[in-house]
Parts: C-alpha cells; structure tokens; sequence
DNA sequence: ACAAAAGTGTTGAGAGTACACCCATGC
DNA sequence: GCATGGGTGTACTCTCAACACTTTTGT
C-alpha cells in the first residue's frame, strides 16, 4: 500500500472531504418511508437531501453515521449497515467530497419521537416516490433501497422496522411494503415457523374483528439464510 | 445532508486522507493467492502490505483503484468491485487516513505479465496463509475472502480467475480452490450446463491422458442466481 | 347475522445431493 | 496393457409455489 508514497499526493494538502450519508427508512402508512431533510444552505438550498454530515477526525464512520442519526432524527441504538463509498469528482459541484453511504432501519413507534424534535425541514416521504433530490442522492437511496430489499429477502431484518410486539399480519405487511410485492399468507405463515426466530408473547391484539396472537423476535435470532448456490 | 454545515468541520482543515486499497486474487499453484507489495517506508517499513495509494483530486475512487491495479501489477482490463471502506481512527499511526478497500480478479495468465513488471518487492501469497500484514489489511484481507467466496457462490464470477479457454475440470477447481472445499463432479457438470454459461469451443487440451474439451463463458453470461429468500 | 381479519394443509414440480462405472488417450 | 484423468445417469429428499375454506371477534 502507498500510504506512505507521498510524491503523487502530499498528505498535507489537497485532500477531499470526507462525509458520511444516511438512507434511514421506515413503514409509515403501509408504505417504505425514507428520512430526508430540506438543506438550508447552497448548493441545492431549499431541496431534499438524505441527511449527513462531515466525518469528525477523531471519529469512526460508524460513530459519525449514529452521531448524524441522533442528531437528525433523535433515534439511538437502531440497526446501521455502511453500504457503499460515492466519490466522484463533481458529485458535490464545490469541491472534492467522498461521501461514506449508510442505510438505518428504525421503529414505527420512533416516529413519534422522531415528530417531538421536529425542526420544520425534516421529513419521511415514500422511499419508492422521492421528491427530486440533492446531489447525487437519488443514486444513493436507488441503491440503499436494492440493499434493503435484498438484505431482508436473505435475512430476518424486518423486525427493525416493527415495534417490540407484533402480529404475523403486520410482519408480512412490513416485507410486503419493503420488497413492493404480495405474498401468499400461508406459505409466509409456515416459512416464518421454519425459521424459527419468533415466540409468541401470549398476548393479543385487540382490535376491530378477531384478535391476532402478538410475537416478538427472538433474542438473538439473526436467521441468516444460504444463498441458492449457482455450484454445487 | 450536512456537507454545507461548516459549523462542526469547516471544510477547509482537518481533512482526512483517502486512499485505495486492493485485495488483488488469482488461481496459483492449486490455490487462491493475493498480491502483496513489500512496504519500503515506515511505517511498517519491510513488511507486507496490499497494494494502494492516495486517491487524486480529479479521478473516481474505481478510477484510482484501476490505477494502483495497473501500477501494481501490469494488468488492465480485470474484474473490480469496491468492497468496503475503512476508517478507524488509528488505523494509520501516522495521521488519519480512510481507506476504500476493493477486490480484482486477474487472469491466471496473467502472472506472466505481472513476472515481467516485477518490482523485486512484489509477490504472491497464499489469501488463505498470508505473512502477517501492515495496518489493518489482514481485516481487509479476510473480508476480501468472504466476499469473494459469497460471490462466487451465487455468480458465475469464476471465469475472471481462468485462461480464455478452459476445461470442466479446472472450471471446478478454480471454485474449489476459492471455496477451500470439494465438489461433486457430475453434480457440477450438470448445474454448469444448466447455467448454460459456457459453450464449446470445439477444441481440446491435449496433455497427458484423454483430451479434455475446451469451453469459454458466453459473452454477457454474468448468471447471478437469485438468493434464497427466508420468506416467501 | 354479518362483515372482516385470523388462522390452517395439501399437492405437484423442480432443485439438491449422494453415489460408481466406462472411455479415451499417453506411455 | 495399464495408469490417469475425462466423461456420464439415477433415485431420494427437500423446498417452492399455488390454492380455499373455517374460525373468531366486533358491531
């Protein structure tokens, strides 16, 4: 590695600046919903960008990425993946930025929280129906959002976007809203017990026709799924 | 995002460095092997190291990572897919530098061209046995190998490690190899003509025994197999 | 009683996996 | 002719995907 080969770029000058972004998306409204926040300052003042900011010197960028995440949307301890580096010249049209993408999976309850520290130009919009977006941040969410669907084809990751308790309804609701298509309520129902990462609370959702039996996530029980190999 | 939020980072200080990495692969020897550059300068001067630099002002993160490739080891032209970036305070003991981590994959004939260009201070090792490494590239380094053998699994990725023309039987060794377990022959042999990712080249390796035929990858046979989902 | 959501099994098709022998060539 | 790697098929199991009706509650 030439990290010590300074003769093709000093390392005391002319350095980009680094910055992490973050994709935090939700259910709202029986629909994937992404976080964005109005920029007041130029470039792009006045239009939706994800939130994000500058990587501090004595900080990881996963610190930085949970650092911007409570300060834009009050939330802590949530599930935060890194997902891919964007450095283009130009992407940022005043200088050199490299921007660190992340995408985070909050709560439904959290958005109640998220309403109590409102600042005016913070937002959930449609994560499938964004308004037009800074930089290249539409790039960023298109991407995050495969991610997110192809994270939870493979994985049991939905219960970062459902509160403590839940119905085995809203559970498939949550995969249907994210992956945007229908799934068949039996096979969803038999694969979920396969799986084996729920337990049933005991509890019930009382509501407007028969009672749904409340579950919550297993502690500890990631599920991780083998891919279909293409090789024996 | 915060990137006009000069308050907490003006942009014009304290900036961090960014480099690339690369975790460059090949077939050798019956094994997979990882190019590495022996560091002249501290720190971790004389010790192994993967091959990278400083990312310049004006050219892509893959564009300095085709370059490092090039510079590196003489090849152009290969498969490159950025992996993940690292940034931990400290990595460096010098000052802070980020590092966007990538892998390639380069032709077994390629070795020949990179033995022309050799630097003296340039090697191949074994990915699954390395010496110890400088910095945090043994991390790098093994998570390069995940993601190669995940890859490998569910693409049809194996030929960017193989001569234009190949037989069955290096096909699956190469696989083998990255995967550092066996495979069942006629069970390979069926699920790679299913893949219908090969087509015969009507010519065959004469060697030692009963010829082999020879088949190359279909042009834009990249074969990505669907995951298997956890849920329906 | 009726509207609405909860809950529950079966079947056919395709893929995965384990396994053993003959074939063509070089020496 | 024999040693060596090349080449081929079958049976069992498991997972996937499609599909409709009964049960329980609130009003």
């Amino acid at each position: 590695m030439a990290e010590s080969e300074s003769a093709y770029a000093p390392a005391h000058y002319d350095r980009p600046s680094v910055t992490v972004d973050l994709a935090i998306f939700t259910v709202l409204h029986k629909a994937l919903h992404v976080l964005l926040v109005k920029r007041r300052a130029a470039p792009f003042a006045g239009m939706w960008a994800l939130p994000g900011g500058f990587v501090h010197m004595d900080e990881s960028l996963e610190d930085a990425a949970r650092r911007e995440l409570r300060e834009e949307s009050g939330v802590e301890d949530v599930y935060l993946e890194q997902l891919y580096t964007f450095g283009d010249p130009g992407r940022d049209p005043r200088t050199r930025v490299i921007t660190v993408a992340h995408f985070a999976l909050v709560r439904a309850e959290h958005q109640r929280l998220r309403a109590a520290t409102d600042a005016a130009a913070v937002n959930w919009f449609p994560a499938y129906d964004p308004p037009a977006l800074a930089f290249d941040h539409r790039q960023i969410l298109d991407y995050a959002i495969t991610r997110l669907r192809y994270k939870l084809e493979y994985t049991a990751l939905a219960f970062e976007l459902l509160p403590e308790e839940f119905t085995l309804t809203e559970l498939q609701e949550t995969y249907e809203h994210v992956l945007n298509e229908q799934l068949d309520k039996r096979n969803f129902r038999r694969k979920v017990q396969q799986a084996s990462v729920l337990e049933e609370t005991g509890r019930r959702r009382v509501g407007e026709h028969r009672p749904a039996r409340l579950f919550r996530f297993r502690e500890g029980a990631v599920a991780e799924v083998k891919a279909r190999r293409l090789f024996p």
